[in-house]
DNA sequence: CTGACGATC
DNA sequence: GATCGTCAG
């Protein structure tokens, strides 16, 4: 045996060797990983994840939250909805579970029982419906919040649905929303879930020639007005809340998008 | 699409 | 408690 015939048989061993460690990861740690957070990029962007006024923020597969413990649900969740992700596939819509992921305890659905208030999906099933795990991963109570009915399905599933035809159409778009959170608002169950006077949704396109961002501020109530009458700037978001969106892109840039509230490279068909 | 709720086992 | 069917915005 020469040397190269030597040489070649190490390289064939170490590329096995790689392969195999990686293998063994991927079966065996994939799911801890995962629960970990440190794959959130994979299935979110955590490039755009806003800062957290809680500093608790949890990382699922499809999509990322801080939640708030006081107000007992989310100050926002975070995540990319891809042109890839629109289906139409109908899933059954599965039981609420407590977000076991939240170290302070996630609210119980039975806080909703006979509130008189939806459990409102702030990362909407709808979004989530390219495969049943991230579906019914949408069903945990960290991703709720009271919502009156005729809001929720209202207004804001107008919102919803005009979020996905910018998906469709700008090749996807990175999502954070939310209830505007702070003290003494009305608590719904046992654990005092807070219901927000007023819900936003902060959008960021990055796919297309040019980056634009668009937010929306809306009142928890019945409207039929139509939604660009609700369009403000991402600043007017952030006083409002405390959260810094988008705070990783280059300030000059942040700082001009974020300060607009013009919405006319958002088609409103 | 967005949901609640009563009947049933 | 889990499922199924019905109903409503």
């Amino acid at each position: 045996m020469n040397k190269k015939t030597i040489y070649t048989l190490i390289a064939i061993l170490i590329v096995f060797g790689i392969y195999g460690y990686e293998f063994f990861l991927k079966e065996e740690e994939k799911a801890e990983v995962v629960e970990a957070g440190k794959d959130v990029k994979n299935n979110t962007n955590e490039y755009f994840l806003p800062t957290s006024t809680t500093s608790q923020i949890t990382h699922h597969e499809g999509y990322s939250l801080s939640y708030s413990e006081p107000h007992e649900q989310a100050e926002w969740v975070a995540y990319e909805l891809k042109k890839s992700h629109l289906a139409k596939t109908n899933f059954k819509r599965p039981y609420f579970e407590i977000d076991k992921a939240i170290k302070t305890g996630a609210a119980h659905w039975r806080n909703y029982k006979k509130s008189g208030y939806d459990r409102g999906h702030l990362c909407p099933a709808g979004d989530r419906r390219y495969s049943q795990f991230a579906h019914d991963e949408t069903f945990l109570t960290s991703n709720i919040s009271p919502q009156r009915h005729d809001f929720n399905s209202g207004i804001w599933n107008a919102l919803e649905q005009k979020v996905r035809y910018w998906a469709g159409k700008y090749d996807g778009v990175f999502v954070v929303t939310g209830g505007v959170l702070k003290h003494g608002l009305k608590t719904i169950g046992e654990e005092n879930v807070a219901v927000p006077n007023e819900f936003y949704k902060v959008l960021i396109d990055t796919n297309t020639d040019k980056t634009k961002m668009i937010a929306f501020l809306l009142p928890h109530k019945k409207s039929n007005k139509p939604l660009y009458e609700f369009v403000v700037s991402v600043d007017t978001i952030e006083k409002l809340t405390g959260i810094d969106f988008f705070h990783e892109l280059d300030d000059a840039l942040e700082n001009k998008l974020e300060a607009s509230s013009s919405y006319k490279a958002w088609s409103f068909q």
